[in-house]
DNA sequence: TTTTTGTCGATTGTAGACAATGATGAGAGT
DNA sequence: ACTCTCATCATTGTCTACAATCGACAAAAA
């Protein structure tokens, strides 16, 4: 008999959503919260029960991440969460400079001034943060930063790629994340995005911003390859973190 | 041990391609060639019917079609090939100019000769096309020469998101191919492009490129809106189909 | 010991059945 | 004739069952 009563809070309450969404929703913040590692396979009957469904829907939704990227099937084998290697990195990386440099310049075109301000005032917020050393708000409002220049761009397929990019990126920064990351130098850049933006020349902002990324990319990846040599120096391998090993 | 060395071409391709991605394959062949026409329903049984399966591993398809932009899904309502309307296109295009662009800039900087030799071949045939005034062969030796260009600028990423596109915006221009589609105008450039490209002129190149794709935008938007008034003015709605209605 | 081969358990791939939802059309009331 | 309601049906959403496949272990042969 089925005994699900509430095996999530949120599935009971989704009768009127589609069971795969939500399924693929919640899938998709597992994953990107780290809850789900990179490499992890994820075995149909356990999520579902887990989730308290059953496994169509389920593959329906992992079959979406697919698509999106986040996780890989490999047939007859299973899905796994998907780990980003440096090299696709370094070329969502290269990808974002990109779209970022042409939102720089369609926003130094034409932005309100509205606009500007509430991009100010996330500014603020950041280096609020870093004055109290709270990396994690740090790291959200940088998101939220970007997320929104893009937004404002005002090319929904842009901001949808976008998004998209930086989800698969997460794959491979989350790593970065956990300890340290402790380098709010690019707060000062970003102060100086909003300003060659609301100045209005076009090269100047499409520049900061394409610069911002390269930045990024480059404290990111030597962050991350740095880490990589502190770990294989240190023969300790610290087993698994904790209870991720269902069954 | 490793008996998969060289296995029959049939069991290798069992071995990697599941059902689902089969019929995905075939789904995403029919609805670009306009065999499955935007807006059409796609009604799981009648489909799966035909292909000769079961509604489960098509509705996996669809998933992957809806997420690749490809069909739309309406909770209880159906699959629906999609129509991108000229808003989308238009943001497509202006995407696709951003990414040609770094394309363009990417080849200026490292090219190999031989692969210089080979655009040129391709463009050398596509005006060889326009001679013969074969439409579909230029349109084939087109894609050919910009998907090859996004290829050599050895971003696998970008590859990737840039076909993506260039299939959502067939959904757009496939109307438009119907009938003459005589602007091989857009051969000249890409000899131009060629030559900015072997030049190693970073700027120059990216910008060929960039205004190419900002030319074939306009010729493309203002020959769709064209069309449309044709349709409009001349009042033979073509009767649609029962059931073909969306949303 | 080393290699090979056969069997078993676990997991995925596919199909079909049942429940839930939305569209269609007929009939009653105005 | 028009509209509103309701019943009916086609279609989708989800679940369960069965078949196919893979990986691992053990036993046997060298």
């Amino acid at each position: 008999m089925n005994a699900q009563v509430a095996a999530h809070p949120t599935i009971a309450l989704l009768q009127t959503n589609s069971l795969v969404n939500v399924v693929h929703g919640e899938l998709e913040k597992m994953i990107l919260s780290g809850r789900l590692a990179p490499g992890e396979k994820l075995t149909e009957f356990t999520i579902a029960a887990r989730l308290g469904i059953s496994r169509g829907p389920l593959r329906e939704a992992f079959r979406m991440l697919e698509e999106a990227g986040l996780v890989r099937i490999a047939k007859n084998r299973g899905v796994f969460v998907r780990d980003i290697a440096v090299d696709e990195a370094i070329e969502i990386f290269d990808l974002r400079a990109a779209m970022d440099e042409m939102v720089g310049r369609k926003l130094a075109a034409c932005i309100a001034p509205a606009q500007i301000k509430e991009i100010r005032a996330v500014v603020d917020n950041m280096e609020k943060a870093v004055k109290e050393k709270n990396a994690q708000q740090y790291h959200l409002l940088n998101l939220k930063f970007h997320d929104r220049l893009v937004e404002l761009a005002g090319n929904s397929k842009l901001t949808t790629i976008y998004r998209k990019l930086i989800k698969e990126l997460s794959l491979f920064r989350r790593l970065n994340l956990e300890d340290g990351w402790l380098m709010p130098i690019s707060a000062s850049e970003h102060r100086q995005i909003v300003k060659a933006i609301a100045s209005g020349d076009v090269d100047a902002s499409g520049k900061a911003m394409f610069e911002h990324v390269m930045d990024s990319k480059a404290r990111t990846i030597e962050h991350n390859t740095r880490r990589q040599l502190a770990a294989s120096e240190a023969p300790r391998p610290q087993s698994l973190k904790k209870g991720t090993r269902a069954r």
